[in-house]
RNA sequence: UCCCCAGUAGCUCAGUCGGCAGAGCAGAUGGCUGUUAACCAUCGGGUCCGCGGUUCAAGUCCGUGCUGGGGAGCCA
């Protein structure tokens, strides 16, 4: 018999009589006669209720059912005459698969996050963990389908490379014993920080693309919203100016928001009710609104004339720090808001430098909460100003010598942008720690499983 | 890497002025009930993060290391 999710029982409105469901214990409450069973198959994050009667041949050891356990139940589907489910299956027979220990780690009661990170391999059969992953599941679908929709092509750009500075940080290195000198490759390879450069060659030819990917940065950051190793969209678009650019951006965003708050609603429910009480209200927010548009100029001048007392003073020139990003999209706009045209000189060589001649085509999207959720930019595809720029950032010309061919065959304005996966996954959520949206986290000092 | 905070039973946490190590949940045993984080009773359960110091006496005070968390920098 072929076995029932129970998610397919749970949005019938007739189940079949019968049905094959598999398993693991979430509680068991006991009678003198019976036990209630609830069990969880990820499927969804309702649970289904057991009713096993003691005339079960092996009831003995189904009494001793703990939590954790995994157990197949082949019964009857009924309406429940208790209050909390619609259906529930009166068992027939019960095939226990392994009942867990007494020292399983998971209670009934609520679990720290910081106490679940040091049981990854478990957290997954708790409410929230599930939930994020099975939404994790659905927004990896929904950028596909956004993409594939749209025209572009999914395209996979190397993880393994011999780029060392474009200016995205620190980098993995990665060798081999099975050659003597080491270099596999011939020369030093590294994990990729972005498959950017790759990208545009692609784009170059199939017209928009899109990579989704891992992405690895050795930095020794330890924040929430940092991991060594994360998931990275990069769409990559010829034809394409900044503001169209901005535009794919922002389309994109609310896209995938509102098929994952279609298809999860039950586990975003979830999160609303008990991770972060203004979710439902921030997504509605993102939504609903025109994401603002300002120059770094213009932000520069907002945080100055704000009045507002900073730790580090708003000077045009500098980076934004994290206080001036999270009061301009937090404080004043209280919306995501791109922020573009910034100074050459803080950044990459590759960004397409305006007729100013001082700043480059570069934009940030700010997001409440999350801070930083893009950066891209039109790239530079000007043959001449290419090399200058790249001469100005101290960069090797002679190893970029296929990127430059790119600009001297049948170049043509183009832009793209970077999103990382597990910020967006923060924001649709609003769990606000990086290393509870990745099953295995990376970071610093921690790779466990 | 820098600043701040924390580490006590399997889990969540209390522990006063330095003076006998505690509760709830989980587990085991028994009872009760179409139950809903079920309920009631009994029992078992401790390297108080490690090391060093102060003291008659340290979970508690001091130093140091480790681990975790929050913030900053870097970024997506």
């Amino acid at each position: 018999m072929k076995r029932l999710k129970i998610k397919e029982i749970n949005s019938c409105e007739n189940p079949p009589e019968k049905a094959l469901i598999g398993g693991w214990v979430r509680t068991r409450r006991d009678s003198k006669t019976f036990s209630f069973i609830e069990i969880n198959d990820g499927s969804c994050l309702s649970n289904i209720q057991i009713i096993a009667d003691s005339s079960i041949e092996n009831y003995d050891n189904i009494a001793k059912l703990t939590t954790g356990s995994c157990i197949s139940i082949l019964g009857k589907i009924v309406e429940s005459p208790g209050k909390g489910q619609k259906w529930e299956v009166q068992a027939e027979k019960i095939d226990i698969h392994n009942n867990a220990p007494e020292d399983f780690p998971l209670q009934k009661k609520r679990h720290s996050d910081e106490f679940l990170r040091t049981i990854a391999h478990l957290r997954p059969r708790t409410n929230k963990f599930s939930s994020v992953f099975r939404i994790r599941a659905e927004l990896s679908q929904a950028v596909h389908s956004y993409f594939y929709e749209k025209g572009f092509r999914y395209i996979h750009t190397p993880i393994l490379t011999a780029s060392d500075c474009e200016g995205a940080g620190e980098m993995f290195s990665v060798s081999s014993d099975s050659v003597k000198n080491g270099f596999f490759f011939s020369k030093p390879a590294n994990l990729t920080v972005s498959g950017q450069l790759e990208a545009e060659m692609m784009a170059l030819s199939l017209g928009d693309v899109y990579t989704f990917g891992p992405t690895f940065r050795a930095e020794n950051s330890n924040t929430s919203r940092h991991a060594a190793e994360f998931w990275m969209i990069e769409p990559e678009m010829s034809f394409c100016d900044l503001e169209q650019n901005m535009d794919v951006a922002e389309d994109f965003i609310k896209n995938i928001i509102t098929r994952t708050r279609k298809n999860c609603s039950e586990d975003l429910e979830l999160f609303n009710r008990f991770v972060d009480k203004t979710l439902f209200e921030t997504l509605e927010n993102i939504l609903e609104n025109r994401f603002v548009r300002i120059t770094y100029k213009e932000a520069v001048e907002i945080l100055k004339k704000s009045g507002q007392k900073f730790e580090y003073d708003p000077v045009y020139g500098a980076d934004l720090q994290t206080e001036h990003e999270r009061f301009i999209t937090e404080t004043e706009f209280k919306k995501p808001v791109f922020v573009y045209n910034y100074p050459k000189n803080i950044k990459p060589f590759y960004m397409r430098l305006n007729s100013d001649n001082e700043t480059v085509a570069a934009m940030d999207l700010l997001v409440p909460k999350i801070g930083e959720l893009i950066g891209g930019s039109q790239r530079e595809e000007r043959f001449d100003i290419l090399q200058k720029r790249m001469e100005e950032c101290s960069i090797n010309k002679e190893e970029y010598w296929w990127y430059l061919d790119s600009r001297k065959y049948g170049s043509v304005y183009h832009s793209g942008f970077g999103m990382g996966f597990d910020r967006i996954m923060m924001l649709v959520t609003g769990v606000s720690n990086i290393r509870d949206v990745i099953p295995f986290p990376r970071t610093p000092g921690s790779i466990e499983f």
